[in-house]
DNA sequence: CTCGTTATTAGATATTTGTCAAATCTCGTG
DNA sequence: CACGAGATTTGACAAATATCTAATAACGAG
């Protein structure tokens, strides 16, 4: 599952790595971490998450999403989908219902990973 | 300039407002935290912060972001300014050369939007 | 003022993605 | 099993966007 994935890497080296250096790790953590956040950055997902986070355990099907956000069952599902898939939203079925809640701690982890933590003694170029 | 934009109003009353309460304040705020979400939420402009990450002050150029990503200064540039517009970058210019560099403020407000605080204590329905 | 360097903009193209309507699937009930 | 409620998938389409090349702008040096 989602490890952390801090834009600025804590255990490395003093500094920073000379620009230009591939290394291609970075690459990598860049796709992984864009990945996730374009699941959220956008206006009808933030309003699903907004809705979700308002309290612990709260929860919401797609019929439910599609009144919310005043679109289609096919687009809510879409939206609850892909946050799914980026591991924000769990689903739980009842019966014939689906229950969307938040994975909080992968929303923590995201947020996370924006706070940046700078050095002021570096050694850079 | 931007406010932070917690994604649960933490001055609100108890809990949750219920699904289906337009009052449109959300969708206007969604927006928002979705178009700065969307800046940061792409491969190369996320290396692009990684990099200038790594040290208080470090800066960049668009010559050296073009170098960093492989692309061509066109796009390099690209990335810079929607990074800027979004308020996360700042430009210097110095002679001929432009060096961006972090705000790390709005960085950090960004992270401090999914910090989500969930009470347990909560009534919804 | 003219040249070289760096940055930026403009136009073109391919990909991604948000949206919908219609078809299909899942599950419990009668 | 046949039906109804809800969820999901499929196919189509429009809007956004990442990328390139080529053209243009900004700036300091000579």
């Amino acid at each position: 599952m989602p490890r952390a994935l801090p834009l600025i890497n804590t255990t490395a080296p003093v500094c920073c790595s000379p620009i230009g250096e591939p290394s291609d790790a970075p690459a990598a953590d860049a796709l992984q971490i864009a990945t996730r956040l374009k699941a959220l950055a956008d206006p009808s997902r933030i309003r699903i998450v907004q809705d979700l986070a308002c309290c612990e355990g709260h929860e919401m099907t797609t019929s439910e999403a599609s009144a919310l956000l005043s679109v289609s069952e096919a687009t809510a599902n879409h939206h609850l989908k892909r946050l799914q898939k980026a591991g924000i939203l769990a689903p739980r079925r009842d019966a014939q219902k689906v229950y969307y809640h938040l994975d909080l701690d992968a929303l923590r982890q995201l947020g996370a990973v924006l706070q940046v933590r700078c050095s002021a003694n570096c050694h850079c170029a």
